[in-house]
RNA sequence: UGCCCCGUGGUGUAAUUGGCAACACAAGUGAUUUUGGUUCACUUAUUCUAGGUUCGAGUCCUAGCGGGGUAGCCA
């Protein structure tokens, strides 16, 4: 039972559903010889979020670390807010994330069973038919601290709970006209357990059974049933589902199947991000973001156009944990999981963002010498390659400041830098237009210092900065994402506000940067990172073949910055 | 308002099930560093409150306070 330990994660504690777990599997005799059996059970109604990696990594996760299985079943009981789109981009999610499913199943596979079992409850005793409308079931059925009332239909015979639950299915009724429902207590304190409809009405065209069926299960109907086919034997849900949990038990009971045991975890709150389906909807629509594969969308499809890896997201995953307790991640974690899983392989390259220009006065005009830059200081077989310099070279605006603030380690008037894999260069002069806009910055460097070389140890500087040689440029797009809600918990948004107004105005920042001629060659999909800035992913839909546009995954961590805004 | 669930450093999770409160991240300090990155070291707690049981309580009991869920023919 150790192959928990044998996986990636270092040591980690088991959580309450891996305790429990082992308890039920050494403990009951039903499962006695039985393998562990999961499942991810999306409806197919929209594209998955990071909220759903958790539960994907859980429930594969589950499967993998006790040589279980784990399926993927569509919940499809409500084709009006079903598609097969849904249901591809859910397959592709999940792959993409590193998993693959035992069986891929459909609640509507069921649905035939789920008929005959409806009748069984009928026949003894457990299920009537009943003529209430939605308006009038919802008074029947009481409030929170009120019992509810029984149906006027609810002692009909169980020939006339056939005949009409036949003629249901048949098509005889409109939409909303009927349903089926358990009898149960109409005076629980649970109201889940107040006579809950099973089956409903609606003549619609289901994306897998078309027209076969007008009537259609509710979750609750479905849910459990399925897990209960499948041979499920723990059937993990967010906490919501909470409430349900004793329908759950009673319909298994009451069939007398195969009884998975429902355990439910705290769903996952992110800072400075909604997750909910309908807001995520309202962003797309409203066009906040360019779709669901927004790279700011906290979707699969958002996260994986972003730049972040599955193994990131994983990673993430197995960091937050799972506990009953709803608490809110911190955004810094997710960003951390890609930044750990980027740094020692991410190969680094030379890119300044906003170029500001520096001319080499006593560097020889026409002259240019190849440089040798590691590919990566993390990896001892990343290799090097040879970068041209010369006199006239870019660097990083923010690198350079006329009046700088003490610790200010970069370029200064007077002041002296050193250019990564180059020289070290003092700032003589600042060059400035009319309008006291500066235009270049007269430097010289000292040749004694040039990287690798043994006069090169003699002259330490505080600082290192990147550049990128003039007149061998390339010029790329790059995307620069920052979050895309400026309060931590966008829906607590103040009166009269809704969360769309803690949007962040600068959540996306297009800029021309000036690059290593390497990073103009980058294939779609690639990762990289800009030395001293972040991590960069080649963004797969709009790229060129020969001018990829780069998407800021995350930045470097900035400790600089800090310093600065203390001050 | 009824019922259900949950409260452990700033954040997220642990604690051999009643026996020295631990890990990660964040924050801070220092070291290393040709990325203000990485890496390394050190620093940060009346376990929500009040009672009770016990030799001993984060863990069990009672009450309070706080947070979440729940009144779809959605899932």
């Amino acid at each position: 039972m150790n192959e928990k330990s044998e996986s990636s994660e270092s040591a980690s504690h088991k959580n309450f559903i891996e305790v429990e777990i082992e308890k039920d599997m050494a403990t009951k005799t039903e499962l006695i010889g039985k393998h562990v059996a999961t499942r991810f059970p999306p409806e197919p109604n929209g594209y998955l979020h990071i909220g759903h990696a958790k539960s994907i990594c859980l429930n594969f996760g589950l499967a993998k670390t006790y040589g279980g299985t784990c399926n993927l079943r569509f919940d499809d009981t409500n084709p009006t807010k079903e598609s097969e789109e849904y249901v591809n981009s859910i397959k592709t999610d999940v792959q993409w994330l590193g998993f693959q499913w035992d069986k891929l199943l459909y609640a509507s596979d069921y649905f035939g069973q789920l008929y005959d079992w409806s009748v069984q409850l009928i026949r003894e005793g457990h299920a009537f038919v009943c003529d209430l409308n939605a308006e009038q079931m919802r008074e029947y059925r009481g409030t929170l601290t009120e019992p509810g009332k029984n149906s006027p239909y609810r002692d009909r015979s169980v020939e006339e709970n056939l005949d009409l639950f036949t003629r249901m299915k048949q098509g005889e009724f409109p939409d909303g006209a009927r349903t089926l429902r358990a009898k149960i207590d109409m005076s629980s304190p649970n109201l889940n357990l107040r006579d809950p409809v099973m089956v409903r009405i609606m003549h619609a065209h289901h994306h897998r059974t078309g027209d076969q069926w007008c009537i259609y299960p509710m979750y609750d109907w479905a849910h459990g049933q399925s897990d209960s086919i499948e041979g499920i034997t723990h059937s993990i849900c967010t906490l919501e589902f909470e409430n349900h949990r004793p329908l759950y038990d009673w319909f298994c009971k009451t069939l007398k199947i195969h009884h998975p045991r429902q355990m439910e975890f705290a769903r996952m709150n992110l800072s400075y991000t909604v997750m909910s389906k309908r807001k995520l909807l309202q962003l797309v629509t409203e066009k906040h973001v360019s779709g669901w594969d927004d790279p700011r969308m906290p979707t699969i499809s958002g996260l994986r156009r972003r730049g972040y890896t599955p193994e990131s997201l994983r990673l993430f995953c197995e960091k937050i944990g799972v506990a009953r307790f709803s608490s809110l991640i911190d955004v810094i974690v997710l960003e951390n999981s890609i930044r750990e899983h980027l740094n020692p392989i991410a190969p680094r390259y030379m890119a300044v963002l906003d170029p500001i220009k520096i001319v080499l006065t006593n560097y020889p005009e026409g002259k240019e010498e190849l440089l040798e830059a590691v590919n990566n200081p993390e990896d001892p077989n990343g290799g090097s390659r040879q970068i041209p310099f010369s006199r006239e070279l870019f660097i990083e605006r923010d690198d350079f400041m006329e009046t700088p603030p003490s610790k200010f380690f970069r370029l200064k008037p007077g002041g002296e830098v050193r250019l990564r894999y180059g020289y070290i260069i003092k700032c003589n002069e600042v060059v400035k237009d009319s309008d006291g806009n500066i235009t270049h910055l007269n430097c010289t460097y000292d040749e004694q210092t040039k990287s690798g070389s043994p006069t090169a140890i003699d002259r330490k500087v505080k600082g290192t900065i990147h550049w990128v040689n003039a007149r061998q440029a390339s010029h790329v797009e790059v995307r620069l994402y920052d979050r895309l809600f400026l309060s931590e918990t966008p829906e607590d948004a103040p009166e009269g506000k809704t969360f769309l107004d803690n949007i962040n105005p600068d959540s996306v920042r297009t800029v021309t940067a000036v690059v290593e001629h390497e990073l103009a060659k980058q294939e779609p999909g690639a990762r990289v990172q800009f030395e001293r800035n972040g991590y960069f992913c080649v963004d797969v839909k709009d790229s060129q073949s020969n001018a990829p546009i780069f998407n800021r995954i995350v930045t470097l961590k900035d400790t600089w910055a800090k310093i600065a805004n203390k001050a």
